[in-house]
DNA sequence: TGATTTACTAGAACATTATTCTAGATTAGT
DNA sequence: ACTAATCTAGAATAATGTTCTAGTAAATCA
């Protein structure tokens, strides 16, 4: 019993088979939702849709996500997640702070280009979470800002950098290509995010460095 | 006949009563679906909600509407033709470029605070348009657009504006002040965008403006 | 090992919700 | 007044989300 607790607790490492099967159980159903979004919207597509998509039986499905929401919600925190681990990793690999944020308007613009269907599903709001869900996202979203600001307030501190009203950074920063991106995924636009993206590194550097 | 179709061709100036009334009623509908969404949010919201807010049957919805994507998508083009026409209004009355820019920036911001409803509902992307209200609602935007550019274009012309791929203007001038507002709209940041949108005018200004 | 509990799977049953249908009322045109 | 079209109403139907029951396989423990 013991054991078993500790199996589910640390998530995978060592997980036993019955664990590791379910795990795969879960991932195939949250792929077959995104593909099922992609495919059709999220508003357009049933639990069955998704069941048949990962040949998994309803009855398993609510075991393992509760509902429809649930899937929702694991696939938008799965795809957060993926978005700022890759963030933080290259941004801890920047030197100084010009690059630093030029890194994160490239970094967002590429990993769109490279996941559009992740992207497509973050940028569509068209999520109802349970509050469970809710609460998870507030956590991971605070826990990525904290981590990115941590790097860049020194740079605050030694004068490189404005000081703003801390809510501005991340607009000023990531609005113009979250806007653009968000176009180019809907096809309102259609130069990809690569060709552009240099221009708002720029306009993001320019924005929130300390004035010569 | 051919009176009848006049009539409903120009919208409104000189309607019959008959026309007038199923005006007012399906503005009912739209009104009792938009506080239905903001109330308990668009997925959850039902099609018998928005019959008993506006006191319309279902059968009388489905005449005027189609379906319930058919409501959402008129609330949809309601509340965005009312952004544009404000946007519009005050930016024909800016003499200069640099007040134009930042004109673009504030608009924005007070617009959204003093309609949160209609802004979270634009905000939302919660909605699966049907393929007539797809084509209106690109229609709306590309002519909105083509106005406000033609607005812009001399101060590019007379080299105070900077010339730029002309996909960027909107993300670089509205990306920011549209990412806060969403925030805040969200709840996830407290403070009303009027507080910060002098930092994001400037900025915007800024980004486009040649640099001296 | 064998017994027992727990987690999981499956799909039928059920409940809710969107949509269609039929019938009747109102209005506009002649 | 007559006719046709538009509109309204709510019952009937269909599609979809959720729950339930029963059975299976894996893990735990004596």
């Amino acid at each position: 019993m013991t054991d078993s607790i500790a199996k589910s607790a640390d998530s995978g490492a060592s997980a036993g088979a019955r664990d590791q099967a379910t795990a795969v159980r879960k991932q195939q159903v949250v792929a077959a939702a995104l593909a099922c979004f992609t495919d059709k919207g999220v508003e357009k597509t049933t639990v069955k849709d998704i069941c048949r998509r990962s040949g998994c039986s309803v009855g398993s499905l609510y075991h393992h996500f509760g509902n429809k929401e649930g899937v929702a919600g694991e696939l938008f925190i799965h795809a957060i997640e993926l978005l700022n681990r890759d963030l933080l990793d290259r941004l801890l690999r920047c030197r100084s702070v010009a690059s630093g944020v030029r890194m994160v308007v490239t970094q967002y613009s590429d990993w769109v280009t490279a996941h559009p269907d992740y992207a497509r599903y973050l940028h569509s709001g068209d999520v109802e979470f349970t509050p469970a869900a809710r609460t998870r996202l507030r956590e991971i979203y605070h826990a990525h800002i904290a981590a990115v600001f941590d790097w860049f307030h020194p740079f605050v501190d030694n004068g490189e950098m404005r000081a703003l009203p801390p809510e501005t950074y991340v607009p000023l920063i990531s609005g113009p290509i979250r806007d653009y991106t968000r176009q180019w995924l809907s096809g309102r636009v259609k130069k990809e995010p690569a060709a552009v993206k240099t221009v708002f590194a720029e306009a993001a550097w320019n924005a929130v460095k300390t004035p010569e």
